[in-house]
DNA sequence: AATAGTATGCAACTATGTTGCAAATAATTT
DNA sequence: AAATTATTTGCAACATAGTTGCATACTATT
């Protein structure tokens, strides 16, 4: 486990420190997407706000993980899967939001369907958010 | 153009206010989506942040606009069609933001494609938002 | 025209995110 | 393994975004 996330960091040139290897951990644990504050809960109030920005940007950068959009329009993390890198950190998977719990799932079996866009629109990305009733809170 | 935009206001119950009207404006006269700092700096400063906040939120309440989930996070703000009702603020429209300009385009003329969903998710909703060059910026 | 209901603006506050810099830690060199 | 260099961290201070309570002003109703 411990090498396993020293490695991602090492891969990525970045210098192995206690917060970014505890804040990959936490990802790797957690199946649904973070938002900062989850991740300042989670540690356990043990990092500086400032720091947990600063490594999420790293990680962004990196693409160790990537953002996303959500209607209420706050902050979401979550890790890419191998097929992202550097400057390209985006998964082309759809994301569920749940209402209920309001949990974030990376539904990574997805993909995000091409859409016609109008005559001169060039596109360079595309983000598909479905929000709903999650399987666990579907009982 | 006075009396419609009164108009909608009455049809969704709301007291017709300067700040009302002039807001309804904007979005009208504007085909773009707006963030909140857009209306401030187009209604001259001329109506308090509060005063905003709150209109925007009224008017999301009674489905008069929507919001746009950006990848970005920010917040922006488009009108709704007729099909918009209060409760059900959402258009079944693709988004559009262009990389360049940062100008957000609804693309009336689409439709968000239907997604799969892992067996015991349930969709109430769903975004896509496509980001890219837009018509103006690419020439 | 008077009253009741609602919206506005102000002040104060909370939350969220950013920047510069000194101290601490990690990586590199010898 | 110790010393040097490079990077990261935490703190303080700041900037921006959004919220709440309340008195005043305006809109709708009678």
């Amino acid at each position: 486990m411990k090498t396993e996330n020293t490695d991602i960091l090492k891969r990525s040139q970045l210098s192995v420190t206690d917060s970014r290897k505890k804040i990959l951990e936490l990802f790797q644990k957690s199946n649904a997407a973070l938002a900062h504050a989850d991740i300042e809960k989670k540690t356990g109030e043990h990092f500086d706000r400032v720091t947990i920005y600063r490594t999420l940007q790293t990680f962004l950068e990196k693409g160790i993980i990537h953002t996303i959009p959500t209607a209420d329009n706050s902050v979401l993390y979550a890790l890419c899967k191998d097929a992202c890198a550097e400057g390209h950190h985006y998964d082309n998977h759809v994301h569920f939001i749940c209402d209920e719990c309001g949990t974030t799932f990376c539904l990574e079996n997805s993909e995000i369907p091409e859409v016609k866009l109008p005559k001169g629109f060039i596109e360079k990305r595309a983000d598909l958010v479905v929000s709903g009733i999650c399987e666990k809170c579907n009982r």
